[in-house]
DNA sequence: AACTGTCCCTGCAAGC
DNA sequence: TGCTTGCAGGGACAGT
Protein backbone atom coordinates (compact mmCIF):
# COMPACT_ATOMS: atom_id res chain seq x y z
CA UNK A 1 0.00 0.00 0.00
CA UNK A 2 1.83 3.28 -1.10
CA UNK A 3 2.59 5.20 2.05
CA UNK A 4 5.49 8.15 1.97
CA UNK A 5 8.30 5.34 0.58
CA UNK A 6 6.45 4.17 -2.20
CA UNK A 7 5.28 7.62 -3.42
CA UNK A 8 8.40 8.83 -2.86
CA UNK A 9 9.69 6.33 -5.41
CA UNK A 10 6.65 6.94 -7.77
CA UNK A 11 7.89 11.02 -7.66
CA UNK A 12 11.12 10.11 -8.64
CA UNK A 13 9.67 8.08 -11.61
CA UNK A 14 7.86 11.26 -12.34
CA UNK A 15 10.46 13.62 -12.15
CA UNK A 16 12.94 11.44 -14.31
CA UNK A 17 10.44 10.26 -16.33
CA UNK A 18 7.55 13.20 -17.12
CA UNK A 19 8.92 16.50 -15.87
CA UNK A 20 9.80 18.33 -18.67
CA UNK A 21 7.35 16.83 -21.14
CA UNK A 22 4.18 18.14 -22.76
CA UNK A 23 0.85 16.42 -22.36
CA UNK A 24 -0.50 16.41 -25.95
CA UNK A 25 -3.47 14.07 -25.17
CA UNK A 26 -5.75 13.62 -22.20
CA UNK A 27 -8.03 10.41 -21.73
CA UNK A 28 -10.05 10.11 -18.54
CA UNK A 29 -12.00 6.67 -18.69
CA UNK A 30 -13.23 6.80 -15.01
CA UNK A 31 -14.67 9.74 -13.74
CA UNK A 32 -14.91 8.35 -9.87
CA UNK A 33 -10.83 8.98 -10.58
CA UNK A 34 -10.96 12.67 -10.70
CA UNK A 35 -14.16 13.78 -9.13
CA UNK A 36 -13.08 16.01 -7.15
CA UNK A 37 -12.90 18.37 -9.97
CA UNK A 38 -14.42 16.71 -12.97
CA UNK A 39 -13.51 15.35 -16.16
CA UNK A 40 -13.07 18.56 -17.79
CA UNK A 41 -11.49 20.52 -15.18
CA UNK A 42 -8.73 17.79 -15.54
CA UNK A 43 -8.28 17.61 -19.50
CA UNK A 44 -8.95 21.38 -20.05
CA UNK A 45 -6.04 21.67 -17.27
CA UNK A 46 -3.98 19.29 -18.66
CA UNK A 47 -4.04 19.33 -22.28
CA UNK A 48 -0.94 20.96 -23.42
CA UNK A 49 0.81 21.61 -20.09
CA UNK A 50 4.05 20.78 -19.34
CA UNK A 51 5.15 19.51 -15.94
CA UNK A 52 7.78 21.55 -14.57
CA UNK A 53 8.20 19.89 -10.88
CA UNK A 54 7.66 16.83 -9.34
CA UNK A 55 7.32 17.29 -5.32
CA UNK A 56 5.95 15.13 -2.77
CA UNK A 57 4.34 16.47 0.84
CA UNK A 58 2.98 12.79 2.56
CA UNK A 59 1.50 10.90 0.28
CA UNK A 60 0.53 13.72 -2.25
CA UNK A 61 2.55 14.41 -5.53
CA UNK A 62 2.27 17.81 -6.61
CA UNK A 63 3.69 18.83 -10.39
CA UNK A 64 4.21 22.29 -11.15
CA UNK A 65 2.58 22.81 -14.85
CA UNK A 66 3.86 25.86 -16.82
CA UNK A 67 0.11 27.08 -16.61
CA UNK A 68 0.48 27.81 -13.20
CA UNK A 69 -1.63 25.50 -12.11
CA UNK A 70 -0.78 22.36 -10.37
CA UNK A 71 -1.44 18.28 -10.74
CA UNK A 72 -2.22 16.41 -7.15
CA UNK A 73 -2.01 12.64 -7.75
CA UNK A 74 -3.50 10.51 -4.66
CA UNK A 75 -2.42 6.76 -5.00
CA UNK A 76 -4.38 5.89 -1.78
CA UNK A 77 -4.72 2.12 -1.42
CA UNK A 78 -4.18 0.62 -4.95
CA UNK A 79 -3.06 3.64 -7.40
CA UNK A 80 -0.17 3.53 -9.42
CA UNK A 81 1.63 5.56 -11.93
CA UNK A 82 3.12 3.55 -14.78
CA UNK A 83 4.66 5.21 -17.89
CA UNK A 84 5.05 2.80 -21.36
CA UNK A 85 5.02 3.77 -24.91
CA UNK A 86 2.08 4.64 -26.74
CA UNK A 87 0.52 1.85 -27.98
CA UNK A 88 1.15 -0.82 -25.24
CA UNK A 89 -1.79 -2.75 -23.91
CA UNK A 90 -2.92 -0.78 -20.97
CA UNK A 91 -3.63 -2.76 -17.89
CA UNK A 92 -7.12 -3.45 -16.46
CA UNK A 93 -8.22 -0.21 -14.64
CA UNK A 94 -6.12 2.39 -16.35
CA UNK A 95 -8.69 5.29 -15.49
CA UNK A 96 -6.43 7.87 -16.90
CA UNK A 97 -4.40 8.50 -19.68
CA UNK A 98 -1.48 11.81 -20.41
CA UNK A 99 0.32 11.11 -23.81
CA UNK A 100 3.75 13.11 -23.87
CA UNK A 101 4.30 14.68 -26.50
CA UNK A 102 6.59 12.57 -29.52
CA UNK A 103 10.39 13.29 -28.15
CA UNK A 104 13.70 11.21 -30.00
CA UNK A 105 10.92 9.60 -31.79
CA UNK A 106 9.15 8.32 -28.82
CA UNK A 107 5.71 9.01 -27.55
CA UNK A 108 5.06 7.45 -24.66
CA UNK A 109 2.09 7.99 -22.21
CA UNK A 110 1.82 8.27 -18.48
CA UNK A 111 -1.16 5.87 -16.87
CA UNK A 112 -2.84 6.59 -14.29
CA UNK A 113 -3.95 2.72 -12.74
CA UNK A 114 -6.16 2.07 -9.41
CA UNK A 115 -8.24 -1.00 -9.32
CA UNK A 116 -10.29 0.39 -5.94
CA UNK A 117 -10.64 3.81 -7.39
CA UNK A 118 -10.07 6.01 -3.69
CA UNK A 119 -6.91 7.12 -5.62
CA UNK A 120 -7.59 10.40 -7.56
CA UNK A 121 -5.81 13.13 -10.06
CA UNK A 122 -6.88 16.64 -9.45
CA UNK A 123 -6.00 19.95 -11.70
CA UNK A 124 -5.91 22.93 -9.66
CA UNK A 125 -5.27 26.97 -8.87
CA UNK A 126 -2.37 26.72 -6.06
CA UNK A 127 -4.09 30.58 -4.75
CA UNK A 128 -7.03 28.13 -4.53
CA UNK A 129 -5.13 25.60 -1.89
CA UNK A 130 -7.47 26.37 1.15
CA UNK A 131 -10.51 26.12 -0.78
CA UNK A 132 -10.09 23.40 -3.34
CA UNK A 133 -7.81 21.15 -1.48
CA UNK A 134 -8.13 21.25 2.44
CA UNK A 135 -6.97 18.13 3.12
CA UNK A 136 -3.17 18.98 1.39
CA UNK A 137 -4.04 22.76 3.27
CA UNK A 138 -3.61 20.78 6.63
CA UNK A 139 -1.20 18.17 6.44
CA UNK A 140 1.07 17.53 9.24
CA UNK A 141 5.06 17.37 9.31
CA UNK A 142 6.28 15.86 5.71
CA UNK A 143 9.20 13.45 8.34
CA UNK A 144 11.13 13.77 4.86
CA UNK A 145 10.64 16.89 3.47
CA UNK A 146 10.07 19.51 6.28
CA UNK A 147 11.40 20.66 9.11
CA UNK A 148 11.59 17.52 11.50
CA UNK A 149 13.31 17.33 14.91
CA UNK A 150 12.67 15.60 18.32
CA UNK A 151 11.14 18.85 19.16
CA UNK A 152 8.85 19.21 16.62
CA UNK A 153 7.82 15.64 17.42
CA UNK A 154 7.63 17.01 21.24
CA UNK A 155 5.07 20.05 20.22
CA UNK A 156 3.27 17.76 17.64
CA UNK A 157 2.30 15.31 19.95
CA UNK A 158 1.55 18.11 23.28
CA UNK A 159 -1.85 17.53 23.38
CA UNK A 160 -2.68 14.19 21.62
CA UNK A 161 -3.83 11.95 24.60
CA UNK A 162 -5.16 9.23 22.16
CA UNK A 163 -2.59 6.39 21.29
CA UNK A 164 0.84 6.20 19.52
CA UNK A 165 -0.28 4.15 16.61
CA UNK A 166 -3.53 6.48 15.55
CA UNK A 167 -1.42 9.79 16.47
CA UNK A 168 1.23 8.61 13.86
CA UNK A 169 -1.80 7.53 11.13
CA UNK A 170 -3.07 10.72 11.87
CA UNK A 171 -2.13 12.81 8.59
CA UNK A 172 -2.68 16.72 10.23
CA UNK A 173 0.08 15.35 12.88
CA UNK A 174 3.30 13.56 10.34
CA UNK A 175 2.01 13.00 6.58
CA UNK A 176 3.50 9.67 5.18
CA UNK A 177 3.19 7.25 7.62
CA UNK A 178 0.87 4.66 6.82
CA UNK A 179 -0.03 1.54 8.81
CA UNK A 180 3.10 -0.86 7.95
CA UNK A 181 5.65 1.71 8.47
CA UNK A 182 4.08 2.60 11.95
CA UNK A 183 4.32 -0.82 13.31
CA UNK A 184 7.80 -0.98 11.65
CA UNK A 185 8.55 2.92 13.44
CA UNK A 186 7.54 1.12 16.82
CA UNK A 187 9.28 -1.61 16.19
CA UNK A 188 12.17 0.23 16.43
CA UNK A 189 11.74 2.43 18.60
CA UNK A 190 10.59 -0.12 21.33
CA UNK A 191 7.77 1.44 22.09
CA UNK A 192 3.77 0.12 22.22
CA UNK A 193 0.96 1.13 20.05
CA UNK A 194 -1.06 1.94 23.64
CA UNK A 195 1.65 4.50 24.75
CA UNK A 196 0.21 7.82 25.11
CA UNK A 197 1.59 10.56 23.05
CA UNK A 198 1.57 13.53 24.95
CA UNK A 199 3.12 11.49 27.50
CA UNK A 200 6.19 10.36 26.25
CA UNK A 201 9.51 11.64 27.87
CA UNK A 202 12.12 13.82 25.73
CA UNK A 203 14.25 10.73 25.78
CA UNK A 204 11.76 8.65 24.27
CA UNK A 205 11.08 11.16 21.75
CA UNK A 206 14.57 10.99 20.60
CA UNK A 207 14.16 7.23 19.91
CA UNK A 208 11.06 7.91 18.35
CA UNK A 209 12.09 10.64 16.02
CA UNK A 210 15.43 8.44 15.09
CA UNK A 211 13.10 5.46 14.46
CA UNK A 212 11.03 7.55 12.11
CA UNK A 213 13.76 9.12 9.90
CA UNK A 214 15.99 5.59 9.94
CA UNK A 215 12.64 3.73 8.77
CA UNK A 216 11.32 5.85 6.20
CA UNK A 217 14.87 6.75 4.71
CA UNK A 218 15.66 3.01 4.23
CA UNK A 219 12.44 2.17 2.79
CA UNK A 220 13.03 4.98 0.19
CA UNK A 221 15.81 3.41 -0.82
CA UNK A 222 14.85 0.00 -0.88
CA UNK A 223 11.91 1.67 -3.09
CA UNK A 224 9.30 0.78 -1.17
CA UNK A 225 7.44 -2.22 -0.06
CA UNK A 226 5.13 -4.55 -2.40
CA UNK A 227 3.19 -6.79 -0.54
CA UNK A 228 1.67 -10.20 -2.00
CA UNK A 229 -2.15 -9.05 -1.67
CA UNK A 230 -1.56 -5.52 -3.72
CA UNK A 231 0.20 -4.62 -7.10
CA UNK A 232 2.60 -1.75 -5.67
CA UNK A 233 5.21 -0.77 -8.63
CA UNK A 234 7.37 1.80 -9.48
CA UNK A 235 6.96 3.91 -12.62
CA UNK A 236 8.96 1.48 -14.96
CA UNK A 237 6.52 -1.37 -13.28
CA UNK A 238 9.85 -2.59 -10.73
CA UNK A 239 9.11 -4.07 -7.32
CA UNK A 240 10.00 -2.68 -4.06
CA UNK A 241 11.90 -4.96 -1.64
CA UNK A 242 11.59 -3.39 1.82
CA UNK A 243 9.23 -6.21 2.34
CA UNK A 244 12.27 -8.25 3.80
CA UNK A 245 13.03 -5.57 6.09
CA UNK A 246 9.89 -5.70 7.57
CA UNK A 247 10.39 -7.08 11.20
CA UNK A 248 6.87 -7.27 12.59
CA UNK A 249 4.14 -5.93 9.94
CA UNK A 250 2.78 -9.26 8.17
CA UNK A 251 4.53 -11.89 10.80
CA UNK A 252 1.99 -12.28 13.16
CA UNK A 253 2.68 -15.42 15.05
CA UNK A 254 6.32 -16.14 13.71
CA UNK A 255 9.46 -15.02 16.43
CA UNK A 256 10.72 -11.31 16.61
CA UNK A 257 14.14 -11.22 14.48
CA UNK A 258 15.10 -8.81 17.19
CA UNK A 259 14.81 -10.89 20.98
CA UNK A 260 14.26 -14.18 19.27
CA UNK A 261 11.94 -15.32 22.17
CA UNK A 262 8.62 -13.58 22.05
CA UNK A 263 6.35 -14.56 18.95
CA UNK A 264 4.90 -11.19 17.05
CA UNK A 265 1.46 -10.61 18.18
CA UNK A 266 -1.33 -9.14 16.45
CA UNK A 267 -4.50 -6.48 17.05
CA UNK A 268 -6.38 -4.34 15.87
CA UNK A 269 -5.88 -0.49 16.67
CA UNK A 270 -8.09 2.25 14.60
CA UNK A 271 -9.61 -0.07 12.52
CA UNK A 272 -6.09 -1.18 11.35
CA UNK A 273 -4.40 -4.30 12.02
CA UNK A 274 -1.53 -4.10 14.35
CA UNK A 275 1.71 -6.32 14.48
CA UNK A 276 3.93 -5.77 17.45
CA UNK A 277 6.50 -7.79 19.85
CA UNK A 278 5.50 -7.52 23.39
CA UNK A 279 8.63 -8.61 24.52
CA UNK A 280 10.85 -5.56 22.78
CA UNK A 281 7.97 -2.83 22.77
CA UNK A 282 6.93 -1.35 25.75
C1' DA B 1 -11.09 19.93 20.19
C1' DA B 2 -10.15 15.30 19.98
C1' DC B 3 -11.30 10.90 19.19
C1' DT B 4 -13.97 6.68 17.15
C1' DG B 5 -16.64 4.26 13.80
C1' DT B 6 -18.42 3.92 9.00
C1' DC B 7 -17.98 4.10 4.26
C1' DC B 8 -16.03 4.00 -0.33
C1' DC B 9 -14.08 -0.19 -3.84
C1' DT B 10 -11.93 -4.33 -5.85
C1' DG B 11 -9.07 -8.51 -5.81
C1' DC B 12 -7.67 -12.22 -3.55
C1' DA B 13 -7.66 -16.14 -0.34
C1' DA B 14 -9.82 -19.08 2.88
C1' DG B 15 -13.67 -21.87 4.02
C1' DC B 16 -17.74 -24.46 3.17
C1' DT C 1 -15.41 -26.99 -8.30
C1' DG C 2 -17.81 -22.86 -7.30
C1' DC C 3 -19.84 -20.06 -4.35
C1' DT C 4 -19.77 -16.82 -0.15
C1' DT C 5 -17.34 -14.36 3.22
C1' DG C 6 -13.69 -11.75 5.15
C1' DC C 7 -9.87 -8.94 4.74
C1' DA C 8 -6.77 -5.31 3.06
C1' DG C 9 -6.59 0.01 3.89
C1' DG C 10 -6.26 6.23 3.21
C1' DG C 11 -8.88 9.62 4.31
C1' DA C 12 -13.55 12.17 4.42
C1' DC C 13 -17.22 12.46 7.16
C1' DA C 14 -20.59 12.02 10.88
C1' DG C 15 -21.31 11.26 15.49
C1' DT C 16 -19.87 11.38 20.44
Amino acid sequence: MPELPEVETVRRGIEARVVGRRISEVEVGRERSVRRVGKEAVIHGLLGATLVSARRRGKYILCDLDTGEQLMIHLRMSGRVLVEEAGTERPPHTHVVLTLAERDGVVEEMWFVDPRTFGEVVVFDPARLDVEMPDLAKLGVDPLVDEFTPEILRERFARKRGNLKATLLDQHVLAGIGNIYADEIMHRAKLRWSRVPSSLSMRTLVRLHEAIVHVLTKAVEAGGSTLDDTQYVDIDGEQGWFQTEHRVYGRAGEVCLTCKKARISRTVVAGRTTCYCAHCQH
